[in-house]
DNA sequence: CTACAATAGTTGTATATACAACTATTGTAG
DNA sequence: CTACAATAGTTGTATATACAACTATTGTAG
């Protein structure tokens, strides 16, 4: 079913508004896929990016700045996302002794053993993304870079 | 700049993977984007798509449920946005005579005369989004809606 | 007719985004 | 050295999403 029967919607300007109002539409559609593959893990899809984030750089730490310019939404705030993790026992912080200014977040055992098992999972995930063949998912993603310059 | 780049993440395991991250980052870009086009006009992205699908039905009115199946973001509250709108004078709401269980919800003429200057000012919103061809655009609908199936 | 299912919307709570004002610490021009 | 700019992060508030429990009204099986 396309965009137009989905949202009831017969016409768009042009392609191009259509085109936006569909990236956001099946965005949409992914967050909601992806807030069902994490809950059974008790996380939500912004603290699965923080600590997808902080294994990148694991055993290094990272500050918070850092966490916020690698995430996917640049204005979620790092600072009370990184609290719901601590208080989980999924991440470490501490104040930086060398600058006292920063605080130094690394991934736990535990937060790094949730993201196994999420991988571990993923084929159920990467099944319903298969719609499209690698080609298109490398057209799409080609396109979309495009966009955004 | 690509995606990689965009978020310092070197390595998917698959276009796929990459593919669905791309998709919630542009969706991100372009939310932004439309946070501050409408932001003058003193409404949000959310309350914007409320608006334009009673401005569809206009004259008629629209019960809540019709216009929460309609909506981009199918989880959002329909009661508590339209509750807002009503409180800047951009929508009617109304108890309907023949099912007091419904709420029909109209827009006023100054709702419609937002939409309308936002429409008069979407030509330098379109040129943001013409760093692709129409052909790619037309093709970036399609793989859409080819994934969400 | 009555009990109950179905429909339509509301409200409460946890989570997250958007933005601005704020504190604490560090760096640096003069 | 001192004042102030720059850096790093925190906190408050308005908005919105996600989900479940709730009220009110209407439809219908028996």
């Amino acid at each position: 079913m396309g965009l137009e029967e989905d949202i009831q919607q017969k016409r768009f300007s042009t392609e191009y508004e259509k085109a936006a109002v569909n990236v956001l539409y099946t965005a949409s559609w992914l967050h909601n896929l992806n807030a069902v593959r994490f809950k059974k893990h008790g996380i939500t899809p912004e603290q699965f990016n923080v600590l997808r984030i902080l294994r990148g750089s694991f055993p290094k730490a990272l500050m918070l700045s850092d966490i916020t310019c690698r995430m996917v939404d640049k204005s979620s705030n790092a600072t009370r996302l990184v609290e719901k993790l601590r208080q989980k026992g999924l991440v470490n912080r501490e104040t930086c002794p060398n600058n006292r200014r920063q605080v130094d977040i690394t991934i736990t055992e535990k937060g790094l053993a949730i993201l196994t098992k999420i991988d571990n999972e993923s084929e159920e995930w990467l099944a319903t993304l298969k719609g499209i063949t690698a080609a298109e998912a490398k057209e799409l993603n080609r396109i979309l870079d495009k966009l955004r310059n």
